[in-house]
RNA sequence: GGAGAAGUCGCCUAGUGGCUGAGGGCGGCGGUUUGCUAAACCGCUAUAGGGGCUUAAACCCCUAUCGAGGGUUCGAAUCCCUCCUUCUCCGCCA
């Protein structure tokens, strides 16, 4: 959510650039019309209820020198102020809801260093690390791998459970297992991030606080349990919401929290795209990264963050290259987007394995996260950043892609080898 | 699933219809005293919205908030309802 002080005084700013996100400007249009309007609501009801409250207080007092008549007349009197707040707090409660149904359906101002563009062809490299392997032979691709070797079995999860969901077995289990520990001993021990395990289960109100509802309802699963549950998407949901509504010690900044946990999307929209293999799952495995900071440390920390997800990539030996998204093909929450794109030889072309971002104060506004910079300072909003470190199906799949040989065996890269008790080899 | 108890200002606690946005203690901040420290004493100690003033801040006024949301009432921390959370006991279960 954006600071409603700030729309009012920068409508222009504002208009321009959400204008290069493609969001459509007619829907700003009733702001100034809806914010001066609940300001002058506001102002009536305040008035009326300061009558009321001191109309009140004599009464009491009226009561207790015993002047019950004086006090019933004064009674008859105050409810008709009654009247008049109930009305005028009908009027606001309809004004507030038009005016927050606007602010919370507003997305993220892209931030300056942003590439301005409509979609993807817009998006700037910013690096290249490693070189894509070259093969003497025609490589293939993970699906066909997996089942040679016996470790991925796609027909049988469709029976069990349908299409976009797979089987991992035996050594596919066990990598998947070992990426995941992998991701995560990198990410605490050498980069500093705690490990915690959220739940998978949240609120509709923890998912307010990160952007995906109400807008992107349709993009999750919904428990039908009439609690309200949803399946998290990502980590980013229950970690970044960990401190909602807390007003944090600055000196606690930054944190920085990493988690393993299953991600589950309902990929509604997104069929015929990347229907073959595991590249685009109802659910699938991540290790995410979250930092909360203070603000004018924010995009300092989204490098780190993206070095913190690269360096995966390094230390398994996956060539890929950095992108920084443009305006249009941002999502909502964000100020600013790098992905990391892995390379798959049987796509012959990069492809997304992390996406680190700053959201700025945006989630913080919405979850409200907080801090003081000393004991006696004015809070503040917070910035949260999120980053993948990795999505570990991906990585599965880059793993199989880029190390097979010739035979159909790969290659387990020697970092990887004491989480999967010694093995150097799936065949 | 059943029965019961409880949720007040960072922490502990007082408070059963008006003078309570809320007392006391601890902690924290500022000050007095002191060679230093300690002790003692004094003062301060929430957030949000609206308005005044202002370049802005400070400051001042109003409103809201005692787990959340509704209700009763001229007036609710206090009474009623629903929900959430925590604790105890029983049942069940990994």
């Amino acid at each position: 959510m954006l600071d409603i002080n700030f729309v009012r005084a920068n409508l222009d700013i504002v208009k321009s650039k959400l204008g290069t996100r493609g969001f459509p400007l007619d829907t700003l249009d009733r702001f100034s019309s809806l914010d001066a309007r609940r300001r002058e609501l506001v102002r009536k009801r305040d008035d009326f209820n300061a009558t009321r409250n001191s109309e009140s207080q004599e009464i009491g007092k009226l009561m207790q020198s015993g002047r019950r008549e004086e006090a019933e007349s004064r009674r008859r009197q105050v409810r008709e102020i009654a009247g008049r707040i109930a009305a005028a707090e009908a009027d606001l409660a309809e004004v507030e809801a038009e005016l927050n149904e606007l602010m919370v359906g507003i997305p993220n101002l892209p931030h300056e260093s942003v590439p301005v563009g409509a979609d993807e062809s817009a998006n700037q490299e910013m690096k290249r690390w490693g070189e894509p392997p070259k093969f003497s032979f025609e490589p293939r691709d993970h699906v066909d791998l997996g089942a040679t070797l016996g470790i991925l079995d796609l027909e049988r999860a469709a029976k069990i459970a349908g299409a976009r969901f797979s089987i991992l077995i035996g050594n596919g289990a066990l990598l998947e297992r070992a990426l995941i520990n992998f991701c995560l001993d990198l990410q605490t021990k050498r980069h500093g991030y705690q490990e915690v395990l959220p739940p998978f289960i949240v609120n509709s109100q923890t998912l307010f606080g990160t952007g995906q509802l109400p807008k992107f309802e349709g993009d999750l699963f919904k428990l039908t349990d009439e609690r309200n549950f949803y399946l998290i998407p990502t980590a980013e949901v229950p970690l970044t919401n960990i401190y909602a509504n807390e007003i944090l010690d600055g000196s606690q900044l930054p944190i920085k929290m990493t988690a393993y946990t299953p991600c589950f999307r309902s990929e509604a929209g997104s069929y015929g795209k990347d229907t073959r293999g595991l590249i685009r799952q109802h659910q699938f495995d991540k290790v995410e990264m979250v930092r909360i900071t203070r603000p004018e440390d924010s995009y300092d920390e989204l490098e780190r963050l993206t070095r913190d997800a690269e360096a995966v990539l390094e230390a398994l030996g996956l060539a890929y290259r950095t992108v920084a998204l443009s305006t249009g093909d941002m999502g909502f929450s964000v100020a600013k987007t790098y992905d990391i794109e892995v390379w798959l030889p049987s796509q012959n072309r990069y492809r997304e394995i992390s996406s680190c971002s700053n959201c700025e104060s945006f989630q913080a506004r919405r979850a409200q996260i907080r801090f003081r910079r000393e004991q006696k300072a004015k809070p503040e909003f917070a910035h949260t950043l999120n980053g993948s470190g990795l999505a570990i199906g991906r990585t599965w799949i880059a793993l199989l892609e880029n190390y097979q040989q010739e035979d159909g065996s790969v290659i387990i890269p020697e970092p990887l080898r004491p989480y999967m008790n010694g093995l150097d080899r799936i065949r």
